[in-house]
DNA sequence: AACAATTGTTGCAATATGCAACAATTGCGT
DNA sequence: ACGCAATTGTTGCATATTGCAACAATTGTT
């Protein structure tokens, strides 16, 4: 197997284990794994704006819009307008929404503990130190088949 | 940074720029990303059931019946009886579908090759024994929030 | 032979998707 | 200051996807 592919297969098995490929309305205190990410993403940066968070998380801005929505609607999310620049919107966590980003965290941390765990110990740093190289190899790249519209039919 | 946060942050850069957070339906050869895992997995086993299918991907088999059954009628995968079995299917690809599978095998390995080209040629060996041992890990651990059904809803 | 378990397909209602069009606002060039 | 382009976020819209539940068909068990 050429190297590379290592790194494929273990994108392949977190697709898996994690159920991304779901679009469950409940996965975890209610919400979508989508949904997830938004908290997460909205939680880590104590408010952001709609085109950041639809940046970040690689979806277009309507479906982002209309995920915020959903969110606001169950109160775990606010939208507040920024003095200085009324075209932009500031998205934050409400109180529930804060609790739902600490359940969130749990769960998920939980997992990656447990993974962590069942690596060798003597072998654990020498783990954490390659993922750091991949991170940044990782995050060297462009995305991936996004935005590019690469609809080419097949013959 | 604890030294699982690392894993689960290189979780969070895939999901990001892999897209898997889109439900876009034309990807790559025209096909979505989940019919792109379904058709890598079908070829990669040369014929599979649809129970399987649904578990590998971790979705409910409904939805992966539908699933198929687009990528049937796109010509891109068939669905045949198995001669001592009447109840299971064998899903296996069409010509079409290897093309298909081709073209995304050739997507993918060019991105992940792009990754561990922006690793420096020291540590690429590294990094890959680091990712055999967390690909190990991995499979070790049951799946994430899928059906269990973590319902809780948030006070 | 009767009954349970497995496999895959639909009915169904709800939700999510992205593109395009749009209004509101801001920035830029002159 | 003025006009025009760019940005930001929201909707209309048609389509696609979701999972649960119910179901028929088949297989396994006792």
């Amino acid at each position: 197997m050429k190297n590379y592919q290592v790194v494929r297969d273990i994108s392949r098995l977190l697709v898996r284990k994690l159920g991304l490929l779901r679009k469950n309305d409940a996965v975890c205190c209610g919400v979508s794994v989508a949904q997830c990410y938004s908290l997460t993403e909205i939680g880590r940066r104590e408010g952001v704006t709609l085109n950041e968070l639809a940046e970040v998380l690689n979806l277009d801005k309507s479906t982002m819009s209309r995920s915020v929505e959903g969110l606001v609607s169950r109160g775990l999310v606010l939208r507040q307008e920024i003095a200085d620049n009324r075209r932009t919107v500031n998205i934050t966590l409400t109180e529930q929404g804060k609790t739902a980003c600490v359940k969130i965290e749990q769960v998920t941390d939980e997992y990656f503990k447990n993974i962590m765990k069942a690596i060798p110990d003597e072998k654990r740093s020498l783990v954490v130190e390659a993922m750091q190289l991949l991170g940044k190899a990782i995050e060297k790249q462009k995305l991936c088949c996004s935005n590019e519209k690469i609809n080419e039919v097949i013959l």
